[in-house]
Formats: structure tokens, C-alpha cells, sequence
DNA sequence: GTCTATATCATGATAGAC
DNA sequence: GTCTATCATGATATAGAC
């Protein structure tokens, strides 16, 4: 069923919204944002951001949903991809870079933000959506023997626990190079960690 | 060289509104915390409190530099203690696991404050020194091969990356038992990614 | 749904006595 | 060095016209 066009305008106008608080968020951080740098930036009324949000958090909020989202379903899309769970997890960290490069602000706030300052009801990172579903992958892969078997918690933290300290410091500027230069050695090392054989 | 009594005094104030916003950082985050319940939870005046750090990011910027210091020593020590690189890499984890559950509130503000948001001056954490002292002895290891030659950001982060993501879910309350019990399964991970032999 | 103008309030920082 | 009282600013959020 077509969306109509007044619903258009809506979904325009939010994420006119939530494009400028996440250039925002990534630059001063949440509490360094005034409504007004958002208003000024989104080209769109104060009173129009508080009809649609509620109130600055749930901005926030829904930022974090749309991004949780959308990782989410790359997550899922990556995974039908490949036939091995080796596979799937090598594609989930070259995504992983490929987006960090791409769109920095975006893993910015997702790996990088202290969600609980400025979202304290929602659920830590880690048992997000995008996190559950690497685990229920790492879990697979212990069921079809290509990954030791362990607790799943050590072993997702040990697969991606690498290659996520390495998009930290590259959102920080401490690394210099594109991440695409150190994915084959940091892949490398991350399956070593966990692989069965 | 003897420090007078009227020194000791100063520095037991001043140690006072670092304990106190040690708590409140990790509780609210610095933005949630403000000069009035600084003051009211260490018991130092409002007056006192700029007297002695200036300005409300005086206070994070002397709680990150002793935090900061105190993680570098432990990590010396560590180091001097043991004659392998395994074993000093081995050492470190085991005493940030231990850290972590005697003082979850430095580790949450060393490992997991977004220091960027309230100290914009302050080099990146993984610049700090105690993660330089960390990617030294992992440069010695390549030198006495011990771990395998590559790039030392990346040994580095594979190697301590795990042991990290492990530390944040348990001060998220996501882990439920004390990191200890992973300590040997962790390490075994975290060792093998890097690992020569 | 969108906008401007405004109310309300809390905060960081200072002044100045002791 | 320490304290209390106060200021000035800028924030969130709302009211109400269109």
C-alpha cells in the first residue's frame, strides 16, 4: 500500500531531524546540542521538533532505533549471504569498516556514544539488536564446529572485540589509514582467536 | 622531603571532590552531575571546589590525569613483574579483571567514559599513556617473537580488544558473574589471536 | 503540522566576608 | 583556603497563532 504524500512530508521532516542531531551528536555530543543548534541545522521549528519528539531524549531515542535498524538488517543481510558462519563473521567486520569509513557519524554513535548518559532506560549496547544477532551467529558457528566451543559471550567479545577497538581508534583520528588496509591481518587475528581447528 | 601538614590538608580536600565526582561521573555522567552535588557529596564548598580545579572541567581533567596515572603504574609493575611478554600481557588482564571488581567506577570512567564530550583538549584514550605502555610491551613481544610480526596497533588491539568488550558488559550489568571466572577462557582467546607459535 | 515568542528554571561561575 | 549568597546565562519546554 502506497504511503500518501502528507505521510511522506512526516517522514521527511523527521529525518531531516534526526540527519542533523546525528552530524550534531557526533561533533558536541548530546548534551553539548541545544534545540536550537538542531532547529537551525535541521531547517525545522522548535515547536515542530517537540511535536514529532516529545522531548530532546526522544530524539535521541529514535536516532538510536533508526541506527540499531539499519545495522541490524545488514547484519541479517550479510549473514544470508555466505553459507559458513567464517564467512558471515569476515563479512559482518569488513562491513563494519566499510561503514565506519562511509558513514563515521554512524558508528560513531553506535559503538562509540555513552548511550546510558542521555538514554538511561534503553538497554546497553551489547544487548542490542545488532549484538544479539553476531552472538546468535557466534553460537552457530559453535553448533557447526568451525568455533570452539565456549561460553558465547567470551567468544563474540573475542571475534569482535579486535576489530571494534580498531574503529575506535580510527574514529579518533589515532589511525591514519583507512581501515580496509588492516582488515585482512585484523580478520586474521580475530578468527585465530575463537576458530576451532 | 617531608610534605608540610598544611599540603597534606590541601591534597585531602582536593582528594575529596575527586572521590565524590568519581561516583557522580559514573552514576549520572559528568553532564548530569553538577557543582552543587559535587558539593554536597564531598562536602567541600562551592567556592573551595573552583579555588582549587577553576572550572567544572578542571575537576574531570584532574580525576582523568590521576585515574590515568594510577592504571599506568599498576601497568608497570605488572610488567617489571614478569620475565615473558605472555605473561605481562597475561598479568594486565588479569589485574584490569580485578580492577573491574574492586573499582568499577575507575574502570567505567577509564574504559568507558566518552572523555571527548567533556575533555575536547584530552588526547584520545587509546593515545593515554597506560595504552601506550600496552602497545610497547606488544612491540617488545614482536621483537623477542613471542607474537607474531605485524602491525602493533592491530596485535594490540586483538590482543586486549577481547578482554575489553568483556569489562564493559559487566559494567553494564550485561556479564552477571565476576570476570574472573572468564579470566582463563578470555586470555586463552586473546592470546592465540596474536601468538606465534 | 508548523511556526515564533516566551515562560521557567537550573546551572556554571563569581564576589567578597572570614 | 574556605565559605555563603548571588549573578548571568542559556537551556528545555510550552503557548497559541496560523
Amino acid at each position: 500500500m502506497a504511503r500518501s504524500a502528507a505521510v511522506r512530508r512526516v517522514d521527511d521532516t523527521r529525518q531531516q531531524v534526526l540527519d542533523a542531531v546525528l552530524a550534531l551528536f557526533a561533533e558536541r555530543g548530546y548534551f553539548a546540542t541545544s534545540i536550537q543548534d538542531i532547529s537551525r541545522e535541521s531547517a525545522v521549528s522548535v515547536g515542530s521538533i517537540y511535536h514529532h519528539f516529545g522531548d530532546k531524549e526522544g530524539i535521541a531515542r529514535a536516532l538510536y532505533q533508526a541506527l540499531s535498524d539499519r545495522m541490524s538488517s545488514r547484519i541479517s543481510w550479510i549473514s544470508a549471504r555466505h553459507a559458513s558462519v567464517h564467512d558471515q563473521c569476515r563479512g559482518i567486520v569488513e562491513t563494519l569498516f566499510e561503514m565506519t569509513e562511509r558513514e563515521p557519524l554512524v558508528m560513531d554513535f553506535m559503538l562509540y556514544a555513552k548511550h546510558k548518559d542521555f538514554l538511561p532506560e534503553e538497554k546497553p549496547i551489547c544487548s542490542s539488536r545488532p549484538f544479539e544477532l553476531m552472538r546468535t551467529i557466534v553460537a552457530a558457528g559453535m553448533e557447526s564446529g568451525e568455533i570452539r566451543r565456549m561460553d558465547v559471550m567470551v567468544a563474540s567479545t573475542s571475534l569482535f572485540g579486535g576489530p571494534i577497538r580498531m574503529i575506535v581508534a580510527r574514529l579518533d583520528a589515532v589511525l591514519q589509514v583507512p581501515l580496509s588496509r588492516h582488515l585482512d591481518e585484523v580478520w586474521e587475528c580475530a578468527w585465530r582467536s575463537v576458530a576451532a581447528r
